[in-house]
DNA sequence: TTTGATAATTAGGCTAGCCTAATACCCTGT
DNA sequence: ACAGGGTATTAGGCTAGCCTAATTATCAAA
């Protein structure tokens, strides 16, 4: 038996957290998450990536093939799947017990979940009810670390004639989601899919309370869907 | 097109914001704060403090005279009060709102108070019907920047005789806190300072209640209390 | 198979914040 | 007036994270 404790590691920085997270995300249907695609998503420069992806592969949060990508270690996943929980948590909380605005808590909670401790965050879990899903429609993982994962299609590629509903929302953009709002566009609502106009046009669907709704692909590519086999 | 419009100035960095919010306190009853006293408040070593108020002065935050001390300017008060008023506010709604015990607050605070945005900040104050006290009965300064001064005196130096309203209490020591609230010495609590022990020894108080309580200096020095004249 | 585009990495540099060790300053007691 | 002790500052170094420019690896097209 190795008498190597647990180490006492360090916590974690909010740079380190934040690229955790991207690449859970950008790995979360397999394979690799690419330097140029946590940079772009970050914000930072590649080169920048490239250093960070050397210490994290140090520590051990993730695994890094060079010139090819990097994936998660299970530590890694356990600590991006901790950040995602505190931040769909914050987001919950923000919308139900402080009246924000669904499309500001995302950079609220951008910054808060490097903040809060995990009591905290368990407070306001139980003041909420323990919620499955935040205020987009993403699945909030369990304080154990499990994540619901859904196969779902966007709007913008649903096959026309069918039928979906509206599972998740892209929650990055303010101005976008409270257009989404006015246009009765938010996660459980029930879609069926009238048409599509060709060269990436628009989605039309109608509603169940007979309305329609003309979705460009731009945002159409945002609303995350699950067909409903039947009619 | 247009004159580069520089924002005209960077956010404050966690650590500026607690070095602000240090000198603030040690200046509350005027004069200058010492490097050593900053040091030892902020646990870094006093050459850190030195180039952390060079930079601060140069940024016009504090007034630096050296081998005096320092002071905060006007911009560098306001900074201060900002933090303080999070801080306050952030115990208050932790207490109120999540359950948090007294004890426990501070260190939560200590972390938010720098990821909170001024919104949120606000949203809390809102609903909990805009303090004017923190849990440990500190003043919290108005979103415009003002705060209650008042001439407290420690329950260790009070005049024996003399009656007193415990008015704050020190926040940084959860054993402490607890221990307080277990006896009763609780901001507004109204004590008859009867007899102190010479030699430091603790003071002997009488509640409203009838009940007595012993208070050893280390614990009556972080207790602050306003003397009322009569009886 | 060579080549060129693209992606990734390395090289080198910068700032914020921290540190220790060395030095400078200030004040008080003689 | 001056010496010592204590405090403050300067000197020099380190890590985390970011950057740009230069270099190298990969892969697909010619
Ligand atoms: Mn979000
Ligand atoms: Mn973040
Ligand atoms: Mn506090
Ligand atoms: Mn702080």
């Amino acid at each position: 038996m190795s008498a190597a404790i647990r180490s006492p590691q360090p916590p974690l920085t909010r740079s380190v957290e934040d690229y955790l997270k991207s690449v859970f995300h950008l790995t979360s249907q397999g394979g690799f998450a690419t330097t140029s695609d946590i940079a772009a998503m970050l914000e930072v420069a590649p080169p920048s990536v490239s250093g960070m992806m050397k210490r994290l592969s140090e520590t051990g949060l993730i695994e890094h093939v060079p010139y090819r990508g990097v994936q998660l270690t299970p530590q890694g996943r356990r600590a991006a799947l901790q950040m995602i929980r505190r931040h769909r948590i914050l987001e919950s909380y923000l919308t139900s017990k402080l009246g924000f605005d669904w499309g500001d808590v995302h950079v609220e909670a951008e910054r808060l979940e490097h903040a809060v401790s995990e009591k905290l965050i368990e407070r306001m879990a139980d003041a909420l009810g323990e919620p499955r899903y935040d205020p987009h429609g993403a699945p909030i993982p369990t304080a154990a670390g499990e994540i619901e994962e859904a196969e779902l299609v966007t709007l913008a590629e649903a096959d026309v004639g069918g039928s979906v509903i509206l599972q998740e929302v892209d929650d990055e953009h303010p101005e976008r989601l409270h257009y989404l709002a006015e246009q009765g566009l938010t996660p459980g609502v029930r879609l069926r899919v009238i048409e599509r106009q060709p060269f990436n046009g628009p989605t039309i669907v109608r509603r169940d309370d007979g309305t329609t709704r003309v979705v460009g692909q731009e945002l159409g590519l945002l609303l995350f869907c699950r067909p409903t086999d039947g009619e």
